[in-house]
DNA sequence: GCCATTTCCTTAACATGTTAATGGTTGCTA
DNA sequence: TAGCAACCATTAACATGTTAAGGAAATGGC
């Protein structure tokens, strides 16, 4: 007998990568007025969320590598909106911060963001959504382990 | 009052990327054996589900871009895992075909790729991996038009 | 048949994803 | 305290994501 994979059409991998593409579309739309990516997008609201932090702490917070972080963070610096300090205390470390221009960004943003994503609620109705964010969690690597 | 964003902690857009990458790893780590990438084996994947087809099509049914896709047939064609041939009627239209060598990895590693997804199923539940998949093709763009 | 439009695919340019290797720093321990 | 392991961040190299532009072929109206 065959051990053959599901259907593409069914398959989970799949079926995350749409979904994904689904939702980030209009915010990327949203996002091409300001000039800033999706994952700069991101880095600038875990850092207007919890404030200044070492690079891998945001990686974490904001789900991106480190390479990937270590370029992002040079742009965002470029362009203003963070800036980088070595830790005086263990020179290894870097803290990023957001500035008044990045927090601007996140701010004139927030409200079209939110109703981006409320929309999404709308659209599954508020128990399917809460049930949606629960089962991601239980896909999610960090929380299995 | 603050038009605020969820957190960060149980935004959407984000657990999508956690779950992605909770259900990728262990199948980019199966793959790494045969040198052949993510996305590599979801375009063989279709190819071997559906047979030969169009690029665009291609590009539909395994959820790429088409610049992606041109690169990852040319790499794919490099690897003689897939061939391309130029339609007699459309010429703009190429088809694509997977060879026995590309057939060859789907049925070596379809087994291990299934206990993979079986691994997820089990930990969320018949039921639960059913909804899920019924809420990710909610926001699905395709599915909301 | 001519021309604008549309369609399929490719190329270009830049940003990110991914893995591996490197450079400094810190900590631990023999 | 010398040496080594562990750690933070970066760089490198290659593949993909994303948007825009380009090239070749088909299509539709006139």
């Amino acid at each position: 007998m065959t051990t053959s994979l599901p259907s593409t059409a069914r398959s989970l991998p799949i079926a995350l990568i749409r979904a994904r593409e689904g939702v980030m579309s209009p915010i990327r739309e949203m996002l091409a007025e300001t000039g800033i990516t999706e994952q700069q997008w991101r880095v600038l609201r875990v850092l207007a969320e919890y404030g200044a932090m070492d690079t891998k702490t945001l990686a974490d917070r904001s789900s991106l590598l480190l390479p990937s972080l270590t370029r992002i963070g040079s742009t965002l610096r470029d362009k203003g909106l963070v800036t980088q300090t070595r830790d005086g205390k263990d020179r290894r470390r870097q803290f990023i911060e957001i500035t008044l221009a990045g927090q601007k960004i996140i701010d004139d943003r927030a409200p079209q963001a939110e109703q981006i994503v409320a929309g999404f609620k709308r659209t599954l109705g508020d128990t399917n959504y809460e049930t949606l964010l629960d089962l991601l969690a239980m896909l999610d690597r960090g929380a299995r382990e």
